[in-house]
DNA sequence: ATGTCAATATACTATTGA
């Protein structure tokens, strides 16, 4: 089965890349971030095949994971700060026909440095890392898709140099992703292709980055030690991003046996 | 230091977040 996740940077803008990416590779799953409202069409969705569930915000974050095999949420909210009502998680169980927990997170940004947002991101993780302890342990495989706004290690960047200021490059959020796998999750691009650099998932909008490749990966996709032997293979798609009035992001597919 | 895009209110332009 093919699993894919896509920040789409606003659902309303980017419709049409959405449905032309689906007809395109007819993941069974698609998880999306960043919907940037409290609309979600689920109906236009549907018309192509796909049931979904969605959690969404006024004007941020929002995230959605779309389903051709059947699909129940367990629940919205990432466990660990009542007070949090960021719409930023998503925990479902997919049936593949077992049963598969699907996990779509949109992980705070953190920037500027220093900032209660910072603090926050670092927060999340946390709370994030607790939740995957459960989880390591569960007879249900997980896997955690998303938008992580982490660059793991030096080669998921084109230069290190323009990120050492960045919330995504910092210590903090790098341990942390370190961490996670080594609890046994497994990031599946990296894990496939260890030594290749300039494989990026995200560019910035301006000084024509997408056209001179200098972005960066942040957008991952983590197994649970369970799930982890069904990796097969992993690919990121440059062609939403090479489109007109595109995303920033471009989506990551997995493929598990 | 720069620059681009999307949502929204301050509303045909400015602010915020990314």
């Amino acid at each position: 089965m093919v699993i894919a996740t896509w920040n789409v940077n606003s659902i309303r803008a980017r419709m049409t890349h959405a449905l032309a990416f689906l007809e395109a590779r007819r993941p069974d799953v698609l998880l999306m971030q960043e919907l940037k409202g409290l609309e979600f069409p689920a109906e236009d969705f549907r018309a192509v095949g796909y049931e979904s569930v969605a959690i969404g915000q006024k004007s941020y974050n929002g995230v959605a994971i779309l389903s051709r095999l059947p699909i129940e949420m367990v629940t919205n909210r990432l466990a660990g700060d009542d007070e949090d009502t960021h719409a930023r998680y998503l925990e479902t169980i997919i049936d593949t026909p077992t049963k598969l927990r699907v996990v779509n997170i949109y992980l705070p940004n953190g920037n500027p440095i220093g900032t209660e947002k910072f603090f926050y991101k670092l927060q999340w993780m946390d709370r994030l890392i607790q939740q995957m302890l459960v989880w390591k342990n569960d007879p249900i495989p997980t896997i955690i898709g998303g938008d992580f706004n982490v660059i793991p290690e030096e080669i998921d960047c084109d230069k290190p140099a323009n990120w050492v200021r960045d919330a995504l490059f910092q210590p903090e959020p790098r341990e942390r992703y370190r961490a996670m796998k080594a609890m046994g999750f497994v990031d599946a691009f990296r894990t496939l292709y260890p030594d290749t650099a300039d494989a990026f998932t995200y560019w910035d909008y301006f000084r024509q980055a997408f056209e001179r490749n200098r972005g960066i990966r942040i957008d991952h996709f983590l197994l649970s030690p369970a799930l982890a032997p069904r990796l097969t293979a992993c690919e990121i798609d440059k062609t939403p991003r090479a489109q007109e009035k595109p995303s920033d992001h471009t989506p990551l597919l997995v493929t598990l046996a």
